[in-house]
DNA sequence: TGCCAGGCCGGGT
DNA sequence: ACCCGGCATGGC
């Protein structure tokens, strides 16, 4: 069977609804924001970013005049804010010498060579990278996230062992290049995973995508 | 109270 | 090419 890969999306918006993932906040609050979350609950993100925002340091320039050890007591809440404090620069010093601080100016180099520089970021991997594309500039560039494996694997979707870019890769063949439609299933996917395919334990009881499952339940060993 | 969260990097085999 | 440990706070 082919996978019910945009079955799965409707189940899910059906069963849970807009998820409002960086919903309203400007683009540069969405690429810090996207760094500070990196294994980390977004919750304690929103700390580190009020932290921020009383600062007065939630803009490129400012956020860059900033030395590390400053930075990292700001982000202090976000947790691994020694390691995020010179991800962060590493990655605003991308955003601030080579496109003038312009979000906008960033985002008017051509999407593919844009994720390649920003995984030249130091700090900076597949995941944050396709987040800052998605969620800060609007580009149709999957997010495929620890939960989008689990629910992938479990379903048969994937072998378990299908790395990054062949989670990615078989999501966006599947979908209609839409934005809003890759923001929404990420988060979904995020939501879905969390109240049941939590670590190992398959919880499917209630699950909207357990109609799709394969005959015997859900294949996966450790997710 | 332990477990876990919207990863990524570096070092050792 | 793998596997593994380190990084850290805060909520359930």
């Amino acid at each position: 069977m082919t996978a019910p890969v945009r079955a799965a999306y409707d189940r899910l918006f059906a069963a849970y609804g807009a998820q409002h993932w960086w919903p309203g906040e400007g683009p540069f609050e969405v690429l810090v924001g996207a760094v500070l979350v990196q294994n980390t609950a977004w919750r304690n993100v929103e700390k580190a970013l009020e932290n921020l925002r009383e600062a007065g340091c939630l803009e490129a320039r400012r956020l860059y005049s900033l030395s590390v050890a400053e930075l990292a007591e700001l982000i202090r809440p976000a947790g691994y804010y020694q390691v995020k404090a010179k991800r962060l620069r590493n990655l605003l010093e991308l955003l601030v010498e080579r496109y003038d601080a312009s979000i906008e100016i960033m985002f008017a180099t051509p999407p593919d060579r844009l994720r390649a520089e920003l995984l030249e970021v130091h700090g900076v991997g597949p995941e944050t990278a396709d987040a800052i594309l998605l969620y800060a500039g609007g580009v149709p560039s999957f997010v495929a996230d620890t939960y989008a494996h689990r629910v992938s694997a479990r379903h048969g979707w994937l072998p378990f062992d299908a790395d990054y870019g062949q989670i990615k890769e078989f999501f966006e063949e599947r979908l209609p290049a839409e934005p809003q439609l890759y923001n929404e299933y990420h988060a979904l996917l995020v939501r879905v995973g969390k109240e049941h395919c939590k670590s190992s334990a398959a919880k499917c009881d209630g699950c909207p995508l357990a109609p799709l499952l394969p005959e015997g339940g859900p294949l996966s060993q450790e997710y």
